[in-house]
DNA sequence: TTATATTTGACATACTTCGTCAAAACAGAA
DNA sequence: TTCTGTTTTGACGAAGTATGTCAAATATAA
């Protein structure tokens, strides 16, 4: 169950890229990359869409990764937060219906 | 399926009480409790839990209301909410698993 | 050692959040 | 209508958070 940073570290990896080059790419210091794939610093929308261009991954699903990993992190140190994610699925689902 | 405003403004003038009092115990200006009962603005976790006690309600369900509104209010605008909702339970889960 | 890559932390700046305040809008009673 | 209390709105400011740069420290590899 790896997070965005993960994924974005081993892909790197993977083709023996340095920091820079795919910082470059994005268009920010190395150190905020370094930061972003070990989780310290979350990513922009827009560096996640450069990223699934830069890593040839579709969009969508690198934004589920960085959206889901939102969602963690701002549940983190709560005790409840299966419970809350349960109730959110309820309040959405029920938007939804009310297409409000 | 009422947002934590909604729940807090019915139970508000249920008592027939008017903002200027509730706010009073919280300690902020009417204008915010008003903003926050309509969900323009979201109350702090103290806040929470003060109303918590002013209604005689379970400081934990109130929190659950405010915790998955936070999660609603990331999640709005965008496509993919619900399935993000069901990546950050499984990412949830791992976590616990691995007690990390 | 030397060269390259990564990590760390101090700092700047921009953005958001959280609050106050006063005026405007609203609602009901006299 | 006018008087009174309530609620809403929006301008503003202070405090906190996010996002980035930079240079120094550390690791990796040759």
């Amino acid at each position: 169950m790896d997070s965005l940073g993960d994924k974005i570290r081993k892909l790197r990896e993977s083709r023996e890229l340095p920091l820079r080059k795919v910082a470059a790419f994005l268009d920010i210091d190395q150190a905020i990359l370094s930061k972003i794939e070990r989780g310290q610093r979350k990513p922009t929308r827009e560096q996640v869409l450069k990223l699934a261009d830069y890593f040839k991954l579709k969009q969508n699903d690198l934004l589920l990764e960085w959206l889901s990993d939102k969602l963690v992190y701002e549940l983190e140190d709560e005790s409840g937060a299966l419970k809350a994610l349960q109730i959110a699925e309820a309040k959405i689902k029920y938007r939804k219906r009310k297409n409000k």
